[in-house]
RNA sequence: GGACGGCUAGCUCAGUUGGUUAGAGCGACUGGUUUACACCCAGUAGGUCACAGGUUCGAGUCCUGUGCCGUCCA
């Protein structure tokens, strides 16, 4: 083996043979249970992200602990079409070579944008690869497949049968720079500076006499077709019923009341626009106001807003439209104004409110999606982001579902050419166009991208296909096991896709009847969803292109190792924080995965012991009258392990596995078993069993540590003689209570006291070396102790000796009857320990170092003591911790004589 | 405006149902080529647990309020 180990070589040749092997398949068993899990469906052409990196690290590590279980797992890869992203991103390549893509027109576009999307597209699988994911790469899914597409259009068309689906001209988001509409989580409220216009409108009814409004768009003016007030505000009576001249286009419009005015705000008095603002609009309906649309589709206005303004893009027209009133005597004043502005999630670009025709779902299954998180049939972890689901699902909102773009799915509706297209009459929905197609035309638009990935567990399954549905395993792996996402998308796509599941995994039950608890259950998408945290850099700013400030998960790869980044990115995880991401960590990553290396390697190097082939001719090599307690607390130190991990993957607390597995690891194996070892191997006797002891940690060690790492994992497996020519994704770490019952066959039981005598040499040990650090004699492997203990340590000292001497670096340890004088010391669970010193002592520093020690001392005892004499706490404290409290009192007590002990024979 | 989360060592975070003297890793400092590992080993220092009240024999932990940071919703 190497001096170092070096990921490169190893990480994609050992991929290369999984995927020969097949190991990633997902199959139907008739015999194992079955674990799921499909993937949130990346953007087709996009790359590898230090999300990703964190998401689907913990879906690979869920993955890869169920196959070790013997669960046949089906990891589901595939990616979405991403709508609006990829559309915009091919019409600006269109652009650079000056064409657009209505030159080119709908078939033409579409060739570009799949051609576009086939040569960028797919480069993120190559990069999962790389960072180990164990998908099932045969069944790669795009939403935009054929089999996905037929899916989609057979759920619209379903739902519009059902009545779920109904096209409207209403109030939507639009965005003027990706010229579509909306839905409402696609935008995005921010907080902005802007202006509070006030303004005057020239009562019509008394020349002379004004009234004022406030408005933060004024470059709207031209589209008033009435001014509003609350109608029990007393500030202007008999105001109602008359009317105002709009200063600008100048025209008559009545003064109306309304409820929705907020009387408090601004002037109290409102500009009522309808065609722009969604409660100018309800209130415009409610008073049967006409609609003045003063925009082109891109924010530019129209001719509607008079030649002065026409053409001029709305922020633009704010300018200018402010600028005429202030040359008018209008403008009242102006102040700033802190207001919350809707912006595109894309585009970023603040909507537009606008009236248009468009296609809206009303949400299907609503109450038992509660239902389904509310009574546990569907687990969150973390639990408290069930509040921000329920809270969403109790204010839906219906979904405007079409988009003004070409690429996507296109609506599956036909109007009768020439008809208008408001009569439903004159629609034709279905999934195949209709038989006498020249006499229809389809409509123009295509579905939201989350209309078709919300399908996404059940289309990637062979939904709604009977045959595909059964050669998919759709019985055996659906509802999948758990869901790995960002709470960013809750409302997106995890409330969408359990309605979806509930709605369409098995027969139309009706709207008006709710689905039962048990069709609940078999229903829902997927039993636990997992909401990671978001990762920021170092400053807890998100990461993101434009600040540039996001490592290329590659490049760290390349640099560290994917179980590097793996086990770095895994460290610093905790459940469903937010992440701060530092490359140190995963430094930190590659350390490990070289300490591994390098105990195996060691291991290696200490020769052959015998059959490595299975946990039980492992044990079996074992000198069960040989063991000692160094071996008794290593295994009951592993059993903890074992038993900790299964608890914490339970939780999802994988940082917490890790740290488990980590401090077994590296604290309890290598910096003592492995060198508490390393004088044992002097003796042909114990080597043996020693040796044995180790294999079996190191084996447990690997097993654990697969999920997090899979690559290192394996290839040391095969090194240290495991595998028997068997991948280690077969085999598990099994759970603690297994462990001993594998041990007890062979007939041991390890001996938790052992543990207890182990942790007290450790400590006894870490103070012998301060003694001598201390003194600068840490490089002095020569150096002598005297020590004053009773019997009992006595015994347990002679029994560990060449232990102690070998780890502390020292020649002896000699039983002393009374104090040594001038020495300095230390008290230690085993007793008083003296470092001899050839050398002279510097007596003031040894004092005040006991004397330090002994206030100290002193300081607790105080304290237990006042404790003690406190009658409540005698009273009113259990039995067990008054004992316990005691029992320290007792300890300390003792301590503080030896101290004091020591202390004088300084003297 | 509402909801949720965070505030513990210089940094990043643990801290289970309240119960010894609040822990880990990194960083800092000191020393180090001893049978693997300097991507390592040994040791040391470092904390008013954001603040203010309260409950309790006992509060980092429970309750109330305040502040700051962040996220989501309106």
């Amino acid at each position: 083996m190497e001096k170092a180990y070096s990921p490169q070589e190893v990480e994609d040749r050992l991929y290369q043979k999984w995927l020969n092997d097949q190991c990633f398949s997902g199959k139907v068993s008739q015999i194992n249970s079955s674990y799921s899990i499909v993937i949130p469906p990346p953007n087709v052409t996009g790359v590898l992200t230090m999300g990703h990196v964190l998401n689907n690290t913990i879906q690979d590590i869920l993955a890869r602990r169920a196959r070790q279980e013997g669960k046949s797992v089906l990891w589901l890869p595939g990616t979405d079409h991403a709508g609006i992203a990829t559309q915009t991103k091919v019409e600006q390549a269109l652009r650079k070579e000056g064409m657009s893509r209505r030159d080119l027109g709908r078939e033409k576009f579409l060739e570009h944008a799949t051609d576009w999307r086939d040569k960028h597209g797919g480069i993120i699988f190559k990069q999962l690869q790389k960072l180990g994911c164990s998908c099932d790469w045969n069944r790669n899914v795009h939403t935009l497949d054929e089999d996905y597409s037929n899916a989609v259009l057979e759920a619209f068309v379903k739902l519009y049968e059902r009545g779920y689906v109904y096209r409207g001209k209403r109030m939507v988001n639009w965005c003027p720079v990706s010229l579509t509409a909306l839905s409402d989580e696609e935008v995005i409220m921010k907080p902005q500076k802007s202006k509070l216009y006030k303004i005057r409108y020239e009562i019509a009814q008394s020349p002379g006499e004004y009234v004022h409004i406030s408005t933060t768009r004024p470059e709207t003016i031209m589209g008033d077709v009435a001014l509003a007030i609350h109608p029990e505000d007393e500030r202007w009576p008999g105001l109602q019923g008359k009317s105002v001249r709009r200063p600008l286009q100048t025209e008559e419009i009545p003064i109306i009341a309304d409820l929705a005015v907020e009387k408090d705000f601004g002037t109290g008095m409102l500009k009522i626009t309808p065609a722009h603002d969604q409660l100018d609009f309800e209130i415009g309906q409610r008073h049967d106001l006409p609609f003045v649309d003063l925009f082109n589709p891109d924010g530019t206005l129209n001719e509607l807003a008079g030649p002065e303004f026409k053409d001029m893009d709305r922020f633009e027209a704010r300018e200018a439209t402010v600028e005429k009133l202030r040359q008018q005597g209008d403008l009242i004043e102006e102040e700033t104004h802190e207001n919350n502005v809707g912006f595109s999630e894309r585009a970023d670009v603040p909507i537009e409110p606008r009236l248009s025709e468009q296609w809206f779902l009303k949400y299907p299954r609503v109450e038992e999606a509660k239902q389904a998180v509310r009574e546990g049939h569907i687990h969150f972890f973390p639990k408290r982001w069930e509040k921000t689901y329920l809270h969403w699902l109790e204010n839906i909102r219906d979904w405007c579902i079409s988009r003004q773009l070409w690429w996507g799915h296109r609506i599956p509706v036909w109007y009768r050419k020439g008809m208008p297209r408001t009569d439903s009459n004159n629609w034709y929905v279905g999934t195949n166009a209709p038989d006498d197609i020249d006499n229809w035309e389809q409509d123009e638009d295509v579905l939201d991208t989350w209309a078709s990935s919300w399908l996404w567990p059940l289309a990637t399954l062979g939904w709604p296909d009977q045959s595909a549905m059964e050669e998919k395993g759709l019985d055996y792996f659906y509802p999948t096991s758990a869901l790995v996402t960002g709470p960013d998308i809750i409302f997106f796509w995890v409330a969408r896709m359990i309605m979806a599941g509930l709605e369409f995994r098995a027969e139309n039950k009706g709207a008006d009847s709710l689905l039962t608890d048990s069709e609940i259950s078999e229903r829902i998408p997927f039993k636990e969803v997992y909401f990671t945290g978001i990762i920021r850099d170092a400053k807890g700013r998100k990461m993101s292109k434009s600040l540039g400030n996001s490592p290329d998960p590659l490049e760290l790869i390349a640099k560290y190792g994917a179980d590097g980044l793996r086990h770095g990115i895994m460290s610093i995880a905790p459940k469903g924080q937010d992440i701060r991401f530092s490359e140190e960590r995963i430094e930190q990553g590659r350390n490990f995965c070289n300490k591994l290396w390098n105990v195996c390697r060691f291991r290696q190097m200490s020769g052959n012991s015998g059959d490595n082939s299975d946990l039980e001719r492992i044990i079996g090599r074992i000198r069960t009258e040989l063991l000692n307690d160094d071996d008794h607390s290593i295994l009951v130190r592993l059993t903890e392990t074992l038993n900790e991990v299964e608890n914490l993957y339970q939780e999802y607390e994988f940082n917490s596995v890790l740290h488990a597995i980590y401090h077994f690891f590296w604290t309890d194996f290598c910096d003592w078993y492995v060198e508490i070892s390393k004088p044992r191997m002097n003796d042909e006797k114990s080597k043996g069993t020693c040796l044995s002891i180790q294999d079996l940690c190191i084996r447990q060690i690997l097993l654990l540590l697969h999920p997090f790492t899979p690559f290192i994992t394996e290839e040391l497996w095969s090194l240290i003689g495991f595998a028997n020519g068997k991948s280690i994704q077969g085999f598990s770490p099994g759970s603690g209570k297994q462990f001993l019952e594998t041990l007890a066959k062979q007939g041991i039981s390890p001996n938790k006291s052992s543990l207890e005598e182990v942790n007290k040499i450790r400590e006894l040990v870490t103070q012998l070396r301060a003694l001598k650090a201390e003194r600068n004699q840490s490089n002095n492997r020569d150096a002598e102790f005297f020590f004053l203990g009773n019997e009992e340590d006595i015994v347990t000292i002679h029994a560990n000796e060449n232990s102690i001497l070998s780890m502390v670096g020292a020649v002896s340890l000699k039983q002393s009857d009374e104090a040594p004088t001038g020495l300095p010391a230390s008290v230690t669970p085993l007793g008083t320990f003296f470092l001899d010193l050839s050398a002279g002592v510097d007596l003031d520093a040894e004092r005040q170092r006991l004397n330090k020690e002994i206030e100290s001392l002193k300081g607790i005892i105080r304290g237990i003591e006042s404790k003690l004499n406190n009658k409540s706490f005698l009273d009113k404290a259990p039995p067990q911790v008054v004992e316990g409290a005691r029992k320290q009192l007792e300890d300390n007590h003792m301590k503080l004589g030896e101290t004091q002990d020591a202390l004088k024979s300084l003297q």
